[in-house]
DNA sequence: TGGATTTACTAAACCGATTTAGTAGACCTC
DNA sequence: GAGGTCTACTAAATCGGTTTAGTAAATCCA
């Protein structure tokens, strides 16, 4: 039913070659013959078929966003950034959730590689299988946001979880804790193995050589994971002093833990967040937390898909580290070392 | 690169319309035919590709989401069942941010039409020109969700705000509040008169034949609207003893404003939030408010839009509440009587 | 004035599916 | 053995663009 090509050709007296090609600024034609079709395009209210564009030209003007969870604050705010960069573009974004499934990961990478995307940006927050590694490798552009994919050919980019450990274990060893839990996800994720390192460095350095330790529980990054590890951590009778939680999902079920358990934040027990996409200065406590460059992942990662030189071989070895910062609230204090946790 | 039906065609010494026909199941084929086709899918790894598919069939397969901004937890966590509920169906979402502007909101309802999109669920909060309702009336199949567009033809599904204000109303009304401030969106906004009304109903019959008084101020749906209605409010002397909020970005402005100022909630100023997609539990004090099903309103929209009878002249016509809740947390007291607010 | 160049286009192939209308041959029936 | 029916397909048009290779006519240049 709506106008197209030929019809517009039609209107204008011209072959349809000519308008498209005008159109698309391949053909330079005079005065008066571009005023005709363009006359045609308003009369008619032809737009084009993008359907077709895409199976003519090969490409989509699409980028693929791929997370697992969008209701997460930390993958809505990278989502955020990455549609407005993208739609800054003239791209539209294709929105896939995995809910941390591989067999999901897979299909939606195989589903973007189907439709010729122009940019893939790809988040996991498991440790995904070489399957995935290699659905990534059958793409001509994608990056990789937020947790690394072990053998993938991709530019990758991350918050700087090293530092991110270290600024909350440097915190804590200020206020003189020595013992350390990090609640977090799976102990094979790159970030985790960062984090729990960065928090040990940390922790050591700002000790004067004091012993610490660092005790880690892992699960995965949800309210339920927090709770669960918590429960696990008091269970446990550790003398762990503070705790420092992978995600602010991990987080609240933390909290929810602790308050249930008349565990009180901080004199009974420290805490500090990774993430920091939600309120929590407006927490009981205010929850000291490492903020995560959300939105400037999402940024960088559309950036690199659409201006970086792909060309360069050594582009799918990049791995930018974006900075983190310690954002100092009212839940960390001194140890109470009256009584054992 | 890669094999196309019809090299799928000629690997099973078949015509591209007899595979074409199977794999599509509107063609019968004797098994051992069948299975020289599956064999030849395989050996090639076809995949049909979408872009044909579409531009043969006029459909797309796909879902467009239309939404102000995704960051916000409220549209966030309606995305995610709109994912969930398309991917299950075997759909694609496209993911559309308007930042509440008339002209992209236009410019991707448009976009929609072009992709022939197989279903827009549309999301604003604005109180949208007729412009925008023609854009809708264009498309096929569209669903409005969360907030009215005056003159659209096209179901809605919403939360039940009048309810939502009524039990605020109620809420505050029994413990003895009689003037209360509104600070919500648009004044024009169907959800912000419904909720007006709703709670100046549900506050005048909670209060026994006393005289109650409702205060509206408004603005938009964000942190910094509810920074300067707050400020505003207090700076204006007024008698209102409690605050309801028209969504949890609103009310985290007010909070931080609260504070700031000294005012303490709830001894020196009751608050209820209209929203609860956020951790309101764990913020200090915990937020009573109401809930709005934002996900089933994902979910809801759809059904109708995959399930709908869309030949049915009057589907267009309906207008669907979804119910809210009343959660009640520790932001509610009874008014302090000793000082002005 | 005749060949070279430039201008202003166009014919037709192509992207990769779907689908309508039909056909060749086998079998069945009377 | 003629006509009808059924089986197993296929030819070719179609969706709506893009693009390559080319052409007719006008203009330039010597």
């Amino acid at each position: 039913m709506p106008a197209n090509l030929k019809d517009v050709a039609r209107e204008a007296g011209l072959s349809p070659a000519a308008v498209s090609r005008h159109l698309n600024g391949s053909l330079d034609l005079p005065q008066e013959t571009r005023a005709r079709i363009e006359e045609a395009v308003q009369r008619l209210g032809y737009r084009p078929n993008p359907h077709a564009r895409r199976l003519s030209l090969g490409r989509s003007d699409t980028i693929t966003l791929i997370v697992p969870d969008i209701a997460n604050p930390f993958f809505a705010a990278l989502a955020a950034t990455v549609e407005r960069a993208a739609s800054a573009r003239g791209m539209i974004v294709q929105l896939h959730a995995t809910s941390n499934l591989e067999s999901r990961e897979i299909a939606v990478l195989e589903l973007a590689a189907d439709h010729r995307s122009d940019g893939v940006v790809f988040c996991t927050n498991r440790r995904p299988g070489a399957a995935v590694a290699e659905a990534i490798a059958a793409l001509p552009r994608a990056v990789i946001v937020d947790e690394a994919v072990p053998g993938a050919s991709a530019p990758q980019v991350f918050a700087d979880n090293a530092q991110g450990g270290y600024l909350a274990g440097r915190h804590l060893a200020e206020w003189r804790h020595r013992r350390v839990a990090y609640l977090g996800g799976d102990p094979m994720l790159m970030s985790t193995r960062q984090r729990a390192e960065g928090l040990e460095r940390g922790l050591r350095e700002g000790s004067e050589g004091a012993e610490v330790g660092v005790r880690i529980l892992s699960g995965r990054h949800d309210v339920a994971t927090g709770r669960a590890l918590a429960t696990a951590l008091l269970d446990s009778g550790g003398d762990e002093t503070a705790i420092f939680v992978g995600s602010d999902e991990i987080a609240i079920g933390v909290i929810e833990t602790l308050r249930a358990r008349g565990v009180r934040i901080p004199q009974d027990m420290s805490l500090i967040s990774f993430d920091g996409a939600r309120a929590l200065h407006l927490y009981d406590p205010p929850i000291t937390a490492v903020r995560q460059p959300a939105r400037r992942l999402g940024e960088r990662a559309v950036e690199l898909l659409l201006d970086g030189d792909w060309d360069d071989r050594t582009l799918p070895e990049l791995v930018e580290y974006l900075p983190v910062e310690l954002v100092e609230r009212a839940s960390v204090a001194a140890p109470n070392t009256a009584e054992p946790g």
